[in-house]
DNA sequence: TTAGAATGATACGGCTCCGTAACGACTGAC
DNA sequence: GTCAGTCGTTACGGAGCCGTATCATTCTAA
């Protein structure tokens, strides 16, 4: 549990990690992207698009566009939200998940990784 | 030294950072800038184009563009290579010092706080 | 010396994203 | 019932990056 990082290691984390993120050939997801999906699948609902314009400091189009994108992906789902018809809800999915779910174990191995070439 | 992430710390660790890093108005460097950046501030000279598309796994046109562009930042710079005037060396800057830097102090800061919530 | 290989840069058309400004749908208070 | 306020979306022109194909320069070897 202990997580502690100095700042090769944690340069070493992000590079390694961002090469294979890079070397697959999955869609690369922007930095804005991946911080709302993430958003999405860590936080408690519910997402909208307010909310998570607010979140990042970016305006609503950033958000629109970005659920766009990602639920053109499958990431990532829209819902209106039935006590309040102006709201968006923002809900998981399953590829989304298994999209997350991979995405941790790239930086879980980087990191184990990293403590192999220390050791 | 110990590295460990488990899987909701390494999304969290990748989400903090990710959050911190859209919310500054830094430029935003794209994935692939990124691994560019890190690899030449972080591997041992000299980086040509074609060895780090080839690390990439991407076309030269695309090291180009993005040295092009981090270029403009003053994050790198191109130099001929004066032994093979075909080659051309990526050079590190002071400039790209400090992002580098700055994004170290970031990951360490994010994964420091990680701790503090778990404790 | 010259033919071939190798390097990085460029041209092109296409796609995505950006920021600002508007828009229609919906709510709630009067 | 109406009207101001809020929500998310769309429109628009502009900028950046993409992949493929091609280019000029430089080196190497016959």
């Amino acid at each position: 549990m202990a997580v502690e990082l100095n700042t090769a290691e944690a340069l070493k984390l992000w590079h390694d990690t961002h090469l294979e993120l890079v070397r697959d050939t999955e869609p690369d997801l922007s930095a804005r992207q991946v911080t709302i999906l993430l958003t999405v699948y860590l936080e408690p609902p519910p997402h909208t698009v307010r909310g998570l314009a607010t979140k990042l400091g970016v305006t609503k189009p950033v958000i629109t566009r970005a659920l766009d994108s990602m639920g053109r992906l499958n990431l990532v789902n829209r819902k209106r939200d039935p006590s309040d018809r102006r709201n968006v809800l923002v809900q998981r999915t399953v590829k989304g998940s298994l999209f997350v779910e991979r995405l941790a174990d790239t930086v879980c191995q980087r990191a184990a990784n990293l403590r192999a070439v220390i050791a």
